[in-house]
DNA sequence: CAGTCAAATCTTGCATACAAGATCATTGAC
DNA sequence: GTCAATGATCTTGTATGCAAGATTTGACTG
């Protein structure tokens, strides 16, 4: 039985074998892609804050084009969560809440897990390789006690975990939100002893993930992605306390 | 309180003034969003086949706008997994091949499991009530035979337990990824006693999540979409083999 | 002096213009 | 008859123009 006979596989494999398309870029021709990037970089870094207004015609200066591209990458920054678009007042870096931060992190926890189990049970020598390597490039940071050098090693070894799994769509999925996490983490990581805490969990992680026990390794990672997120909140509580001591003494 | 306002001359100007743009609407500010939406529904429902060029200037006379409102909501449909855009080519359905439907139903089914998990916990009477409203409603939709109105009703059962969670983030992840997945669902659920299968599935899925046993409604759900990935798998391979005979006898 | 309202100003949303890359068709060689 | 090269045509990517919503300003009222 024909279940679905116009499906055009004709063009089906044009597609699949001219483009492969889960490598990434949504992105076009010149300007659009560099400008996307450009922005998603200053966010990430936190040159550009949460909550900061992003203007067009600024943006469109400081770029040297015209406001279309800008419109365009700063759409696609809203879609993969790192700017919020107010309709007919501009765009501005997304700033989450408490709430949204802590049901982030959740998600987060809970991709990670996942990603955990599965690269426990199927992950290669390369893959084990890699995980190691981006391991001790985290020891080297801890060693040198500098949370600027931790942060993009941190990022490195969970990205690996995710490169793991063998499985490219949960990839780019947990490195999309590791991306819209990434300007919150950054504060969080100067909580004092957090990074050799974090270090010491990411020893455990990757001693079940070699072990391949898949179960312990998403425990483990769970709990290191939701401690994170417990510190930060109450980080940004002592913070807000702190502004409100500051706003009534003023 | 002024209860009728002044005649107001100068918006009445601007307001003859604008009538020069002949056959347009003349009311502003909703074009992009109001695309977006149509071109989604387009996807989902299946009236646009993965595949499938989508036209700028085509898209643009059919919904009487210019090209600029269409692109930008071709790009949010791009940034949100439904169409893939190949620069300076055109913009496309996305059609999903092989390994990455596989990929894409595994994360699906960990998404969902952590959902389960996290819903058989926190769930509250309101989202209990939902959750036996949509099972009936899917049962209505099996009793009737009816694929067709099996699918929003199913969808609508899922989307019951990612509230559940109450995990707005979390819930809009996994909604996003339904829809992305939507149009392959749609093929899958045509497989003789699929529906029925599915849901029986479902019962017990229920029964889990009432119980409060989070693990069981976990794998249980995990089970229950990659079932359908595996499904839709077979499913696509005797297409291809059929398209490939095909292919040589032309 | 605070609060309100209208008009000037600023910024976005959409339309249109145009250049450059991609596609297609025709021609010519082998 | 197949294939390659070349130009015509089509389509996208970016720039620019313009009108309406949003914001600010400033004058007026109570």
């Amino acid at each position: 039985m024909i279940l679905y006979a116009r499906f055009d596989w004709l063009h089906f494999y044009r597609l699949l074998n001219s483009y492969h398309h889960f490598g990434r870029p949504i992105v076009r021709g010149e300007a659009t892609p560099r400008l996307r990037e450009a922005l998603e970089d200053d966010i990430v870094a936190g040159r550009l804050r949460p909550g900061q207004r992003l203007d067009e015609v600024g943006l469109a200066e400081r770029f040297n084009v015209s406001r279309t591209p800008i419109r365009e990458a700063l759409i696609q920054l809203a879609s993969s969560g790192l700017v919020e678009i107010r309709p007919r007042r501009g765009a501005f870096v997304l700033l989450l809440g408490p709430r949204e931060l802590i049901e982030s992190f959740e998600l987060m926890a809970e991709i990670e897990a996942a990603c955990a189990r599965l690269a426990a049970r199927r992950m290669g020598d390369e893959d084990r390789a890699a995980l190691e390597s981006a391991h001790h490039a985290c020891e080297d940071a801890v060693r040198a006690g500098d949370p600027e050098a931790y942060y993009p090693t941190n990022a490195a070894f969970h990205a690996a975990i995710y490169a793991a799994t063998g499985n490219r769509v949960l990839a780019a999925e947990a490195l999309r939100l590791q991306r819209r996490l990434q300007p919150y983490r950054r504060l969080q990581l100067r909580v004092p002893r957090r990074m050799d805490a974090s270090f010491a969990e990411h020893e455990a992680i990757l001693a079940a993930l070699l072990a391949g026990d898949g179960e312990a390794a998403a425990q483990a990672l769970r709990a290191h992605v939701l401690v994170q997120g417990e510190r930060f909140m109450s980080l940004i509580t002592a913070l807000q306390d702190e502004a409100d001591v500051v706003a009534r003494a003023g």
